[in-house]
RNA sequence: GCCCCCAUCGUCUAGUGGACCAGGACGCGGCCCUUUCAAGGCCUAAACCGGGGUUCGAAUCCCCGUGGGGGCACCA
């Protein structure tokens, strides 16, 4: 590998679906990569096919690489030197290359119908042959295939790969890749309507954009030899080839796709980008999660920022076997990069989820709560679940819920009752003011501090799971705390009566 | 069916001939801490797919099986 010229690298998806975890690991190499070397990182939409274009589909892609960090030099939104970056947008580019390969005697005119060339790949079938192009039109003359490319009969450009012979194809990871030239169909490198297939479109634009290194998905292993030998008709140069193991579902069957993936407003996991967003995750927590998918930098590290993964990203250390997603390490990265935020940040992200769930947010409070519940949630959305109570008016437990771990509801009540009167006689509940006499009631009382805290606990906050109780009560603020208490007490008194 | 790729704990992985009775992380289990829940600390269980070679020596190199994955479109 030469250092002579700077590198280029592309990251080039097709808007025919919502972007994933897969195509966003490949966008973080890339990424990575240009960054690590000081090169470029380009942006290309391959959207040949018209009828699999989805609308929006870009507009989302874009979205999801812009909240996981990811920022291109080149692209259709930002421009560039060797625009356009779209490939709809280059189609005489790929009609002037097949002619060029006609011209030389690398690929020819196809008259065959769609029609022809489904009965052909049935009767292979049938006689269990592998299915691919008979080759009928590859013996045409080139004067009787310009005559009916003249008179008007449709036709596609296809590559005439040798029929003999062997081609190496050489992979970063896994070295060289021979196969024999009779296993190479003869593809279809311009379709009739006159616009590339992938075969075609992607290696002219990698040439003309001079990427130094193409990191896509293993999905191209099987049509790699065709690729270096499309690339070697025109007499260019391969760039540095290095294909990525796919994504395997949870369960390691099969690879990842959307039938793995769930609906994140169900609570389901999903594979989607945008999704993972609104399941709580922070963008940190998904990159260092998927830059561990297929790459590691020594038998140590695991907590990795994206300046880390830039310091440390080499592409030799990339595995080529398949990986399973393992969503519970991603919740433990996430949980490591909740706590790695300033208060003031965690803040700022929480709010979005505070607000879907139809909370009134004081941002102040919120700032107040964020250190308290920071080290306690593994995804932002599970903050609602234990903070919510700070910002709802009041809470509302039963007096079923109030009767304390092992104990009847008189003792409960009496419990609190010496609780509330003790607070009262506090001048601020605070935990220094308010610890200690509490715990000194629990003794008199010969009951477990547990016990009492959880009665209060549920009082004031209304769950038995909560932040600490005291920190909680500061923020709760002292009149509504003893109102709250004030309330259960009452509650518990009257579930006494009924026993 | 044909072609290609891959193969270390359940999962993600370290390991490029001796430093490996195989290391880390997640998850699991236990202990400590503790007002709940977490977080944190400590500890346990858990793997080199099988068979042949090569070598003084193989998780590491070669071959054959087996298993897994991917691909066989006028999709990308």
């Amino acid at each position: 590998m030469s250092q002579a010229s700077p590198t280029r690298v592309r990251f080039a998806p097709s808007p025919t679906g919502r972007s994933h975890m897969g195509s966003a690991r490949t966008a973080l190499y890339d990424f990575l990569y240009a960054r690590r070397t000081g090169g470029r990182f380009i942006l290309r939409i391959e959207d040949t096919d018209r009828k699999r274009f989805v609308p929006g589909a870009e507009e989302e892609l874009i979205e999801g690489l812009h909240w996981l960090g990811l920022t291109w030099d080149e692209g259709p939104d930002v421009g560039g030197p060797s625009g356009p970056y779209r490939q709809s947008e280059r189609g005489e580019l790929y009609q002037a290359h097949a002619e060029d390969l006609v011209r030389r005697g690398h690929a020819y005119y196809c008259f065959c119908s769609s029609e022809r060339l489904a009965q052909v790949r049935q009767e292979q079938q049938k006689k269990r042959q592998p299915p691919r192009y008979d080759g009928l039109c590859r013996a045409l003359s080139e004067a009787e295939a310009r005559r009916r490319a003249d008179a008007g009969e449709p036709y596609v450009i296809r590559f005439r790969t040798p029929r003999e012979g062997t081609t190496t194809a050489v992979d970063l990871l896994r070295g060289p890749i021979r196969v024999e030239n009779a296993t190479i169909d003869d593809y279809i490198l311009l379709k009739s309507d006159r616009t590339p297939v992938y075969h075609l479109a992607a290696m002219v634009d990698d040439h003309l954009m001079g990427i130094t290194h193409v990191l896509r998905s293993s999905e191209w292993l099987p049509t790699f030899p065709l690729h270096v030998l499309v690339i070697e008709a025109f007499g260019w140069e391969q760039p540095v080839w290095v294909h990525l193991s796919v994504f395997l579902s949870p369960t390691g069957k099969g690879k990842m796709s959307k039938r793995h993936s769930g609906d994140p407003k169900l609570g389901e996991k999903s594979i989607y980008v945008m999704d993972l967003k609104e399941m709580g995750y922070l963008p940190e927590a998904v990159v260092n999660w998927i830059a561990l998918m297929g790459w590691a930098y020594d038998d140590r590290a695991e907590f990795f920022t994206m300046l880390d993964l830039i310091d440390k990203f080499a592409l030799e250390k990339l595995t080529p076997s398949p990986a399973a997603i393992n969503y519970s390490k991603l919740d433990h990265f996430n949980g490591l990069h909740i706590r790695a935020l300033s208060p003031d940040e965690l803040t700022l992200r929480l709010v979005p989820f505070f607000e879907r769930a139809g909370l009134a947010v004081d941002p102040g409070r919120l700032r107040r709560v964020a250190p308290l519940i920071q080290e306690r949630i593994r995804t932002l959305d599970e903050a609602v679940e234990i903070a919510g109570f700070f910002f709802r008016p009041s809470v509302s437990p039963t007096g079923a819920q109030l009767v304390g771990k092992g104990l009847t509801a008189r003792q409960s009540a009496e419990a609190v009752r010496r609780a509330l009167s003790l607070l009262l006689g506090l001048p601020e509940i605070t935990p220094a003011a308010a610890e200690q006499p509490l715990r000194d009631l629990a003794g008199e009382m010969g009951i477990e501090v547990g016990q009492l805290f959880g009665i209060l606990r549920i009082a004031v906050t209304g769950q038995p799971v909560s932040p600490p109780l005291l920190e909680s009560m500061v923020i709760v603020g002292r009149d509504e705390v003893l109102g709250r208490i004030q309330r259960a007490a009452d509650l518990l008194e009257a579930r006494a009566g009924v026993e």
